[in-house]
DNA sequence: TAATTTAATTTGACGTCTAAAATAATGTTG
DNA sequence: CAACATTATTTTAGACGTCAAATTAAATTA
């Protein structure tokens, strides 16, 4: 049940519909605040007076738009928020390494770095070093201080716990529950959250529709590893712990094929890059897969044979649709989504896959159920898990910190 | 993104509130609502007077509680929902037939009736001009005018589509799409909304805990049928066309047993009566179930025989078991839920199955994500389809007609 | 009967919204 | 170029809903 209604909320409301307009279509005119939002001339004129006071947000000082000349009256002045109202940094924890992406409230990324990082073997203790290390070398090297960070958003790969801050079990680490949250928020005194990285991708994908969507869908990640995430009623869905949607371990087979987490038979033993190649060299599937990521070249290799003639090659793909297929029919029988986005650069080779994963959906779903579903392709080029986690922190911030207004006493 | 705010948001929203509490804790006095929904005292009088203008709510005249003699000044007054306000009808269409429950405002239940019908060889029109006399006569045994009801709440079995206000497909119909929103709402001018039984089940078990859960939980139904009830952040899950949770019908193993919608290896072909008898009998899965269900009597026996040492009866338990153990685990895996609540009469027969279920969850799915699950169980002999159905029906009225107040010009 | 206690209502102020009026900044026209 | 037209934004006045504080109501206790 929701709370109570006030004069507070209403405020706090109509702020943040405000920031989230110019947050999703960028800078514009009052008046088109005023259509986007609902809220009248008046209630705009208001609003956007004190944010521009409290320094969140700012008039643009340009030109009038010349574009159409049929145009009369007063000339627009375009509002947008205010890049310097925060700074906050993105950081994605792979088994590759660590990136750390610094970017202005207004969603622009002032730097971004990558450092390698041979985390697997690294006990808890050596790993919060470490990133704590690397944290305050990218501070310094920006010229920041920790109190110019308003945020740290965390996207790790594995199960991550968003209550405890700690990643639960992640493939990049030998180690289980390893915490992320408190050594930072302790050393620098700076707000951070921890998501699974799919979570941040599903965010990403929501972040370019400009968050319009309002149903459920289903986004898978393939690659190195295979993940999901969920968007529910618009919303993304991170479950009890923010664990949810940990497709890639979902069972597909009972006692089947073994798992880089030791259990037999998860999709992502048959679906993930190292479950691919390991059923094209006609590996047995119960060896214990490598801790290490596939080279992106082997897997191109790979595709190319497939296409290419290689029957074996063909036939690992065709495996690895049906798993995920059999995996989305479970997850459609479960939640009647009305959209599944496929992303990651395992999509690459979607030719090869999507015959079997359709004909896994068919046979693992009554038809009512799938009827209606849409299947879509994202971009493979832009990093999603960046773009998501810097999409979802600042959009924290701005229902968190900026929609409050200032403190009364 | 939620819309504007206003005073009329506000209303509405305190409006609701107050409903609410009146609707879950039942009658109390104005101030014990102003310390439930955290409204002042002054706020409180102003939304009962005017409720109770509108014939909404009502001021019950009780003798002062004298309960407890340390007690001083002002006797409270009490408030409730007036059981006059509305009347609905909850309709829940099963494989043996129809069930119409009456109830008043408050939730009591003015009279029920079961009809059977042969629904399986039926098609949409036959059974719809059955449906509409059997509602018909039962407003005239009570004396009532369609418009004396304010919502006609549908709960059915199997995938329904609240969308287009259909059957999309059911074990108790050999016919797909079968509507049912649309000639009730034309022939009594009534407006009505149909949702899956398990859902119900699902409103039924939130609604027994005052709607004070509101964190992420599975319930299953096992009978006749499995099916799922979510509730996810709180609020029960429909999903896109309200078909969501179709927990019977995700796959268990690919190329499986045959189950009565004429896939292989769903969950129910395994784990529902039907299935659970072929199994003990040791009759082939490859073979097309029976579309009438099985005797409860039936299944009393094989319970018991499997209690008493029939080792074929026992192994088709535990082959239930592992499947919606398995189901779990899956589910477990894509929604970390909180909470699973086991339901209905298959619970009966838990302890043959709990062994098998338990094992198959910590098979299939991480540690790290089942870790926090609890595993309840309901009470068997509620029928919570029946009262989750009134509980939706009812707030369902509360949000939509009641929270908005007189119309204004 | 007067004082005390708790419940409920009334009163006056406050915050936020909106419609309508006023002002601002530009283009158009005679 | 002055007056008019047009569009954007701000100002003003009024409405609505909440709340704190004061008041009234209805009981118990002394």
């Amino acid at each position: 049940m929701r709370g109570k209604a006030d004069s507070d909320l209403v405020r706090r409301q109509n702020r943040h519909i405000v920031l989230e307009a110019l947050r999703s279509y960028g800078p514009m005119a009052r008046v088109d605040l005023g259509k986007m939002t609902g809220l009248s001339p008046a209630s705009i004129t208001t609003i956007t007076t004190q944010l521009i006071g409290e320094k969140v947000m700012l008039e643009l000082d340009e030109a009038p738009d010349r574009s159409d000349p049929s145009r009369r009256g007063r000339p627009t002045t375009r509002v947008n928020l205010n890049p310097l109202a925060a700074r906050v940094i993105a950081l994605k924890i792979s088994i590759s390494g660590l990136e750390l992406v610094l970017v202005d409230f207004s969603g622009e990324i002032i730097t971004r770095k990558k450092v390698s990082l041979a985390t697997y073997e690294m006990g808890a203790s050596d790993f919060s070093r470490h990133t704590l290390n690397i944290i305050q070398t990218f501070l310094d090297e920006n010229k920041l201080d920790a109190q110019d960070v308003a945020h740290i958003g965390v996207a790790a790969q594995g199960v991550t716990d968003s209550v405890m801050g700690t990643i639960a079990w992640s493939p990049a680490f030998k180690q289980r529950n390893i915490p992320v949250v408190g050594p930072i928020e302790k050393k620098f005194g700076v707000r951070c959250t921890i998501a699974n990285d799919a979570n941040m991708i599903a965010e990403g994908v929501m972040a370019a529709d400009g968050y319009s969507y309002d149903g459920t869908a289903a986004v898978v990640f393939m690659g190195y590893g295979v993940g999901m995430g969920l968007v529910i009623d618009g919303k993304v869905y991170h479950g009890a712990t923010g664990a949810a949607a940990e497709f890639g371990h979902m069972n597909h087979i009972p006692n089947g094929a073994l798992c880089r987490c030791s259990r037999a038979g998860c999709l992502e033993a048959y679906a993930s890059d190292y479950g691919i190649l390991r059923s094209a060299e006609n590996r047995s599937d119960q060896l214990p897969p490598p801790s290490s990521a596939v080279d992106p070249a082997v897997m191109l290799a790979l595709e190319n044979a497939a296409r290419g003639g290689d029957v074996d090659a063909a036939a690992a793909y065709a495996k690895a649709g049906r798993a995920i297929g059999f995996g989305l029919a479970r997850m459609i029988a479960l939640l009647n989504p009305d959209r599944i986005v496929l992303a990651g650069p395992g999509t690459r080779a979607l030719d090869l896959i999507e015959p079997a994963l359709r004909a896994a959906i068919e046979e693992g779903v009554v038809e009512a159920l799938r009827a209606q579903v849409k299947i879509e392709t994202a971009p493979i080029n832009t990093d999603m898990i960046v773009t998501g986690t810097i999409a979802a922190t600042l959009r924290y911030l701005d229902s968190t910190v900026f929609s409050n207004g200032p403190i009364k006493l």
